[in-house]
DNA sequence: AACTTGCTTGACGTATACGTCAAGTAAAAA
DNA sequence: TTTTTACTTGACGTATACGTCAAGCAAGTT
């Protein structure tokens, strides 16, 4: 039996966001929960958007851009002319965002050619070499971060 | 014959930001050009930093961030303690830029699929169906993007 | 000498994305 | 009924990443 109305604390929870933060987009206009009496209700729908919200913030775009290709997902696949339109957008967006997954695999060479290098600089010098995650105390202050490798 | 210095101006223009930028950069920490008088000089060094903070913009990091994994590059070969600790810190956001990429193909996934619903319903119901680039203004208004798929 | 060009350093303004109170309501628990 | 719990709407504060003047200097042009 999978739920299908939603707080917004359990979301927030469930999404390790704040309640202020859904509100947020709400009033941005992301997401638009309805109300039993002023209380939110959130559905299976609105929980899809959140995902893809944060998803769209993981990526490093702004809640503006993020509504943005919300929005396509809502366009009427009835109006012809719209659908049309809307090809155009996805095909850029697509582009777009193949340049910066290539980006991103460009940066994830050069990391991983530094981390060889530092690898065998510390198999030259002596020293542990393996156990990347060994004696690593990762302080974790900040509760609320979305992005950043620390 | 390559250069080997560049005023602010050059670089801006180059690398299409703003000479403001540069200098916020700078502020920042995370280049030091040195200087002929008061004016900044830009070595290729600085020039090859330049480059790896616009590309870990385009990716979504914030300069603080960026400027943690330039400071990376610089970090002593000899001081073999410090190397350990660089290992573990690659290591970890090897993982994590991994992470961004899968959540990036994910997404490219979705909007092929949609993509191709579209011209599903394109095909369906009559009028064009190939050439994505045709019929579409750009507009184009804002010179100094850096990000964003329109 | 006067002017333009290119650069400099502040200082202030702005958009984004929330966090953090403050004050109030509505329903459930004691 | 009183209290607690969960939720609500403002209002204000904050960090990031610059843009936008303003005012000034230094060197080359006319």
């Amino acid at each position: 039996m999978t739920k299908d109305f939603f707080s917004i604390t359990e979301l927030s929870d469930e999404l390790g966001v704040s309640a202020r933060a859904l509100r947020f987009y709400e009033d941005k206009g992301l997401v638009t929960p309805q109300r039993a009496g002023t209380t939110r209700v959130y559905t299976r729908r609105d929980r899809a958007r959140l995902i893809l919200i944060l998803r769209g913030k993981r990526l490093g775009f702004t809640l503006r851009e993020v509504k943005e290709w919300l929005d396509l997902y809502d366009t009427d696949p009835d109006q012809i002319e719209q659908m049309s339109r809307l090809h155009n957008i996805l095909h850029r967006k697509i582009v777009a965002l193949e340049l910066q997954r290539d980006d991103l695999e460009e940066t994830l060479r050069e990391m991983r050619a530094m981390d060889a290098q530092v690898m065998e600089h510390l198999r030259g010098k002596g020293a542990n070499g393996s156990r990347p995650d060994a004696a690593c105390a990762a302080p974790r202050t900040n509760g609320t971060r979305t992005k950043g490798v620390n």
